[in-house]
DNA sequence: TCTGGGGTCCTTTGACTA
DNA sequence: TCTGTAGTCAAAGGACCC
């Protein structure tokens, strides 16, 4: 919603960059690094045959959506995070690809090298993107910030064969719309003084944290535009969508965006879940699902050494309601048996009965110490952190499949598949 | 159209405590 | 001892982002 929001024509051209001309980029340290339809793009990288078809890469199941679609794909409609069965009618011919994350993380890995071989302010947002405060570059490099888009670009596609776009700004803010705005293998360079000029036009959707919801609660107000927002008295605002929301859009439409590229951020929480291909009632396929989702947490947890305090599971009916239980431990674990027997209790004891099609394990409250298990010689674990550590070193040298609770072996055909030796 | 999966942040409510 | 209040924390839900 509203990321691409567009800007009248005239406007847009005159921000673009174009045959190596772009406007003034004096103050403009913010650089927003976004890459194009990057699955599908990778996907088109290593089958050049498919790059005059139409590529959707996304869940290839009857419930799956769409990660990405390359840009044949869009002009038939299909967009990222529609049903994959909706893309399907749409664009009936076009390739359908499950996704391949492993080779997107590595090429990922690749980009952000480059970035960071320009300035260690690099904040990744997802594989695809990062914000790069390119402030402390410009004199070593001698290079305008302009300039550091433009050579971002041509060593992005060098190395690995993708294109990205740039968007170049005072703010993070204005430089990750500007990038949405000049997709595919384009610049936009917000100049320090136009900010305003650029931003009023828009309409509230482009404003970040402005989704659906939000953008029709707005729109009762009389809320249009970003210009509109800005125009009204803050504390009018406060009152009618609350204080955190009213400030932070009162300043993004205002064009004051204060925040700094942050390099290092600290996870908060970790989780798995997982959509089923059919809703289940039966509470022993639950359980079982939950035994499955709390190893892959915990053992995330471990593989980053890392514990949590406070399991939640969540659960979503088949009508879409969905309810979230937690329950606070008194110390920190990264044990799978803790993690799921706390989440078959919060289950038996506070879900109703009825068809679930989605379930979900996580654990928030992180921290990176050892300290509360080394203290508490008599932590409920009896044994289970030395089996969990096991299994983690055995599968780290046979594979994710090597070791596997019994009670999930062969039990769920949906499940077993996975035990067999993949096709290729 | 019929809605994935991994996250973050905010608001509200209720329990507990000083 | 009882009552009111303010602060803190946990829990739950919702919206949003990629």
């Amino acid at each position: 919603m509203g990321r691409s929001a567009n800007l009248p024509r005239g406007l847009r051209e005159r921000f673009r960059a174009r045959d190596g001309v772009w406007p003034d980029d004096t103050g403009c340290r913010m650089l927003h690094v976004d890459m194009d339809a990057f699955y599908a793009s990778v996907e088109i990288r290593e089958r050049p045959e498919l790059a005059s078809q139409p590529v959707v890469v996304g869940g290839v199941s009857g419930r799956g959506v769409v990660s990405s679609a390359n840009y044949i794909a869009r002009e038939l409609g299909v967009r990222s995070a529609m049903p994959t069965a909706h893309a399907r009618r749409l664009a009936p011919h076009a390739v359908y690809l499950p996704p391949q994350f492993h080779l997107y993380e590595e090429v990922s890995r690749g980009v952000m090298a480059i970035f960071r071989d320009i300035t260690p302010l690099v904040e990744p947002l997802s594989l695809d993107e990062a914000f790069l405060d390119v402030g402390g570059a410009l004199r070593r490099l001698g290079l305008t910030p302009g300039g550091i888009g433009e050579l971002i670009r041509s060593r992005v596609f060098e190395a690995h064969g993708v294109t990205c776009s740039v968007g170049v700004a005072p703010t993070k803010f204005l430089a990750k719309l500007s990038s949405g705005m000049c997709k595919p293998d384009g610049m936009m360079v917000i100049p320090a003084g136009s900010t305003l000029e650029f931003l009023h036009p828009l309409p509230v959707g482009a404003l970040w944290g402005v989704g659906e919801k939000t953008a029709a609660r707005l729109a009762q107000l009389g809320l249009e535009t970003v210009g509109d927002v800005a125009a009204m008295p803050l504390a009018t605002l406060r009152r009618k969508i609350g204080v955190a929301l009213a400030e932070h859009l009162f300043a993004l439409a205002r064009g004051v965006d204060e925040r700094a590229v942050v390099p290092v951020s600290r996870e908060k929480s970790i989780g798995a879940e997982e959509t089923f291909e059919v809703d289940h009632l039966d509470r022993a396929v639950l359980r079982r699902e939950l035994l499955r989702l709390s190893e892959r947490t915990a053992s995330s947890l471990r593989a980053k050494g890392l514990h949590g305090r406070t399991v939640s599971i969540k659960v979503r009916f088949a009508d879409f309601t969905t309810i979230t239980r937690s329950r606070t431990l008194s110390v920190a674990t990264d044990v799978t048996q803790e993690i799921y027997r706390t989440a078959v209790d919060l289950l038996d004891t506070q879900v109703p009965h009825g068809a679930v099609r989605l379930i979900g394990v996580r654990i928030e409250g992180l921290d990176n110490s050892d300290s509360a298990h080394q203290l508490i010689f008599d932590a409920p674990e009896n044994g289970w952190r030395e089996a969990d550590q096991a299994a983690d070193q055995a599968r780290s040298r046979f594979g994710k499949l090597a070791v596997r609770p019994a009670s999930l072996l062969g039990k769920d055909p949906q499940r077993t598949a996975e035990f067999e030796p993949k096709p290729d």
